[in-house]
DNA sequence: CAGCAGGGGGCGG
DNA sequence: CGCCCCCTGCTGC
């Protein structure tokens, strides 16, 4: 160092590159992840992720998956756009009352310097000027701009709250558990119970990965349609905001809740490979439960995600396996809402903002399904969350009828999608929600959401391979297991039937275990190398 | 070969 | 009448 060593330092660098990441993050640009969030999905950065949290850090490593899609269960999406804002920008306006499940989600996800110390400063230049802390003494309190209020701070000491805000209990809104928004939005709710109860397990697990391209022009109008709709309602939800509880758990508390699911569902092939991460941030107690159980809470949870997710999913897709052209129509459509860069979050209130985006973005509208009363009848948020919540369920009995269900988005394999065009009518009374797709029979539609959901109920006995519709599986097994089939008298295509619940239960397990083992957490983690298929166990055949 | 949808038949309420 | 199941056909990879 002696000779002329030169310090080279570009002055604007910290600028330039926050400038970037918050282009970046707008248009979606080079995304690697996705987290999936009460119906909505949003686009991530791995690095950025894992560098403000080393719950995603770790999720990332374990995950090969190139473009994984953690599910986040039990975390608003209004809580996670505001944190996204905390990451990507380093700082974000809250709510006084909304502080309080923002930092239960923190938590949750372990993010550095909302509720994890921050060990590193660099780092934490990155993340934010000033984190916010709350937990931590040094550190300044939350950042918090500009605060309705004016008040300061919503950090309330008391460290009632439940952290889990949704409890496993039941849904609603308890107020008591949920602090902080809405708790008639929807909640966190999502709980990880699923209607386990005598219902097989959800099967769906599976969103698939499939990018579509497809669903682009459809989604957009739908899109559009429910925000529309929602705004309306988004406005009157919003207040509500329960200040009593903040935030508070320990750090240590925070893994608690994060067990992750991943499912690889990615039938995809070129495409990408996408992994489902589904990640739970719930109470212990939730986890605790869901571990026992693996299958069951798996598929439940995962279709919940999964449908949540749905809503953004071709988004989703589109960013997260290639980037898109689509990418501003998407985002139109979508609004800034889900990205709440700069553009969107910073000028406006904060509140408003996230709301209405949140809102909108939540396919509430979709509801109505196949059955327009439904839809009528759901006009609250609290409904569409029930609505949504219960989604897996009816996916699973049948989809008999409004669920709002996530959208994976169609690979449009078969042509005659939904083409365009051709929507509803009154020929095809049975509405997607997820999609202009018009079915002729409720029972069309039903196997149609399969699509969007992922759900593959069939399973070949021969080989890992599962499709939606039973058909398919027979025309497989004559295709490519003929000579099984002959050899092997006793399993005929008709053994084939569907196994929803063994298919489903059984991959999840295992997958499940596994990782879960990473923590007690709540996470469960489906994976499937392959992918659709992913049960060795089954496969035994 | 796989995905998806249309249409028809059987069965039970 | 509605649900379920199956067959068939078309499309895309």
């Amino acid at each position: 160092m002696e000779d002329g060593l030169l310090s080279l330092k570009w002055n604007n660098h910290k600028s330039t590159f926050f400038h970037i990441l918050s282009e970046v993050r707008g248009k979606h640009t080079y995304t690697d992840a996705t987290l999936a969030c009460e119906g909505k999905f949003f686009p991530v950065h791995k690095l950025v992720m894992s560098t403000c949290s080393d719950y995603f850090a770790e999720i990332f490593e374990k995950t090969p998956c190139k473009n994984p899609v953690v599910v986040l269960k039990d975390i608003k999406k209004s809580d996670l756009e505001a944190l996204l804002d905390y990451m990507y920008i380093g700082e974000v306006d809250v709510r006084q009352s909304e502080l309080a499940g923002l930092i239960k989600a923190a938590e949750c996800l372990r993010i550095k310097g909302l509720a994890v110390p921050d060990e590193d400063p660099t780092k934490a230049q990155k993340k934010g000027p000033s984190s916010v802390p709350e937990r931590r003494e040094d550190s300044p309190p939350a950042k918090r701009k500009r605060r309705d209020s004016g008040g300061d701070r919503g950090r309330i000491p008391s460290p009632t709250i439940s952290r889990g805000s949704s409890q496993s209990s039941s849904h609603p809104p308890s107020a008591s558990s949920v602090p902080s928004q809405a708790p008639s939005q929807l909640s966190s709710v999502p709980e990880s119970h699923v209607p386990s109860q005598s219902m097989p397990p959800p099967p769906s697990v599976s969103q698939e990965t499939r990018h579509v391209d497809s669903g682009r022009g459809r989604q957009d109008s739908h899109l559009q349609q429910s925000q529309s709709q929602h705004t309306s309602q988004i406005s009157s939800l919003r207040p509500s905001a329960d200040t009593s509880s903040l935030r508070s758990p320990p750090s240590g508390g925070p893994e608690s809740s994060h067990p992750s699911i991943t499912s690889p569902r990615s039938s995809d092939q070129s495409i990408l490979p996408v992994q489902m991460i589904k990640v739970e941030v719930d109470d212990a107690d939730n986890s605790g439960a869901k571990d026992s159980h693996g299958d069951r809470e798996d598929g439940s949870e995962m279709d919940g995600d999964e449908e949540e997710t749905s809503n953004d999913f071709s988004e989703y897709q589109s960013h997260g396996g290639e980037i898109e052209k689509e990418e501003h129509d998407q985002m139109d459509s979508y609004g800034a809402d889900q990205i709440p860069g700069p553009s969107g979050l910073q000028g406006a209130p904060p509140v408003l903002s996230w709301g209405e985006e949140g809102e909108a973005g939540f396919p509430h509208n979709l509801f109505g399904g196949d059955d327009p009363a439904a839809q009528q009848a759901l006009q609250g948020p609290d409904l569409a969350r029930r609505a949504w919540e219960s989604l897996s369920e009816s996916l699973v009995a049948r989809l008999t009828s409004s669920a709002p269900p996530p959208r994976p988005s169609h690979r449009l394999g078969g042509s005659h999608l939904h083409s365009g065009g051709t929507p509803v009518t009154s020929d095809r009374p049975h509405l997607c929600p997820l999609c202009p797709y018009g079915a002729t029979t409720r029972d069309s539609l039903a196997r149609h959401i399969r699509t969007h959901t992922g759900e593959r109920p069939f399973k070949c006995s021969y080989c890992p391979y599962r499709a939606i519709q039973k058909s398919d599986v027979d025309k497989h097994i004559r295709r490519r297991h003929k000579d099984a089939v002959s050899n092997w008298p006793g399993v005929a295509p008709a053994t084939i039937s569907n196994v929803s619940n063994l298919s489903y239960s059984q991959p999840v397990t295992t997958a499940w275990q596994s990782t879960h083992s990473r923590q007690n957490a709540s996470t469960n983690v489906l994976t499937e190398s392959t992918p659709s298929y992913s049960s060795p166990a089954n496969s035994n055949i």
